[in-house]
DNA sequence: TATATTTACGTAAGCACTTACGTAATTAAT
DNA sequence: ATTAATTACGTAAGTGCTTACGTAAATATA
């Protein structure tokens, strides 16, 4: 069991079903002993036909947590022992309704003590323990349910990522990165227009002289994203080029980014931070959505892709 | 999930699992998330290879806790996959000793940021609990190897029916039981004797009437085992005539009876308690000597089947 | 020094589930 | 009234382990 010390929580998996082996194992021994004859894998189908009901393979299935081709599989074992009774259903041809036969239910009766036996003996092994493993169980089945492993994980990727991220001025040496990373997006769902053209061969001219700002995130050292604000003739602020790429997504760069044009425009003494979309860019509309932009009926813009005006008023 | 918790403790197997598999089920996509070309299942392998050691397929089983054929296994996928290399051993030619090659090393490396952020999640889980699962885990392991869960289950029958056994005095009605009983034990290990027959047939005289006294067990009514004390010369009482049908085992009988025995020897005053025996009858000696008796050299005793002689002291 | 036992490991088959897939029967949508 | 989608269920094959068994090498015993 040192191993499991060692891996750490990574082989949480592996421990669970090792220790589940070691409870079932010696479950057949266990039917020996009170002499009856079912196998322990059979058991929750048992069970849960234990009171003489009549349920589909399907209610079983769902009931016990296994798949219906697990429940119809051993159903058809116990029927071979006689322990089963099957009955199609009348209203609807497809079911197959199953009972405990005379022969189950004697089974059941003559089950009582073991049931007994093994649940107070494993309630003596909790009251030995000082936590509780029952109820941690249920506490993780909750969790789980509640939000993936996976997700989860991913969630933890992206935290750790985006604290590896840098967000910086822009410069001259990111001029390539600034225009690639750009054309990159643009030509993936639209086409460059003049005005693009513009704005990515000259950004001093267009956004800094302007009294905009431009920032790139690095990853790694690699600028993988980009964003700026351009000064607006009402005072505000226009939130655009923003670009991530594509290598770099999910590491939460482009809230970094939005983040930071957002403080940059509320320092510099923005009223307001607009921005110009189009609404197939479905991530990115959730992701100023997130930032606190709002969807307004502004005025018509120059780029032909826009379709979705958004701003955040400070 | 509502099921486990009607089912009570019987399905801890199938509980642990179904968790289990909760926490596998989306091992592959992690590793897909972080571009490891990996199989789960190889996790412990690999891990246990990950320093770089040099080890033979039965050292890693033992590590991991796995049998020898199924790292056998994962050995030669590994190697096809050019994350392993074999050599034999130089000293012992059966040995197959495997290392992780560069290209796993690679892989390792890659890896270091996947087992970082799976160890946080899962730790986050555990922050938001409050029953730690990992440490109840580490208490059931323990106390399963202490003593396997057949075994509790085992005593807990015993107790459960030793519980349901009832010790009473003898009455004419128990006459064929105590014969028939102790006649049984008598002819399956050795031969009825003069004695035996007299005994058998006229306790109230051999026995009772010489102040002496018949324990009869009982279980669901039924007689199902005798004992007896007979009052001796020297102010002591010999036990004798503990019989127990062998279908009625395990509910520790013999335990009540010799213990009504020996304290009715103390209520009727005698000085201490003479048993003879058969060193082949194992259990029985156990059982004396869990009850307090001590061998002894004693006199020569009637019964041919005689050689070991216990007694208790008051 | 010959023989028996133990150890290391591989292969095959089994186990208790699963996923994948196919076929009726039923229900919903046009 | 067709056609499409859904549901119930069975069969087959896969999965990740296990046990069972066989073989070769090493070690203990006579």
């Amino acid at each position: 069991m040192d191993f499991y010390e060692k891996t750490g929580k990574m082989a949480l998996g592996s421990r669970l079903r090792r220790l589940s082996e070691q409870v079932t194992e010696q479950a057949a021994s266990v039917y020996n002993l009170y002499e009856v004859d079912l196998q322990p894998k059979w058991f929750p189908v048992f069970y849960s036909l234990s009171e003489g009901e009549e349920k589909s393979i399907t209610d079983i299935a769902r009931e016990i947590g296994h798949t219906h081709p697990s429940v119809s599989q051993i159903v058809r074992e116990m029927v071979g022992r006689g322990y089963i009774l099957e009955k199609k259903g009348t209203t609807d041809a497809r079911k197959n309704f199953v009972v405990l036969s005379e022969a189950g239910i004697k089974v059941r009766d003559k089950m009582q003590h073991q049931l007994e036996d093994v649940t107070t003996a494993i309630e003596k092994v909790m009251k030995e323990t000082q936590y509780d493993l029952w109820k941690a169980i249920g506490e993780w089945e909750f969790l789980l349910e509640q939000k993936s492993l996976l997700r989860r994980v991913q969630e933890e990727k992206k935290l750790r990522e985006s604290n590896e991220v840098q967000i910086v001025d822009y410069e001259p040496a990111y001029a390539k990165a600034f225009h690639d990373l750009n054309e990159e997006w643009i030509t993936t769902w639209f086409k460059m227009e003049e005005e693009d053209h513009h704005a990515l061969d000259h950004p001093k001219e267009h956004i800094l002289d302007g009294g905009g700002h431009i920032y790139v995130a690095l990853y790694k050292g690699q600028a993988v994203g980009t964003c700026a604000i351009i000064k607006m003739k009402d005072g505000g602020f226009e939130l655009a080029k923003m670009a991530v790429s594509p290598k770099a997504k999910g590491k939460g760069i482009g809230w970094l980014l939005g983040r930071a044009c957002i403080e940059k425009a509320r320092e510099l003494g923005g009223t307001r931070v607009y921005l110009e979309s189009n609404t197939r860019l479905k991530p990115a509309i959730s992701l100023y959505h997130k930032l606190g932009f709002r969807k307004i009926a502004g005025p018509p813009s120059p780029y032909e892709r826009c379709d979705i005006q958004m701003e955040l008023v400070f």
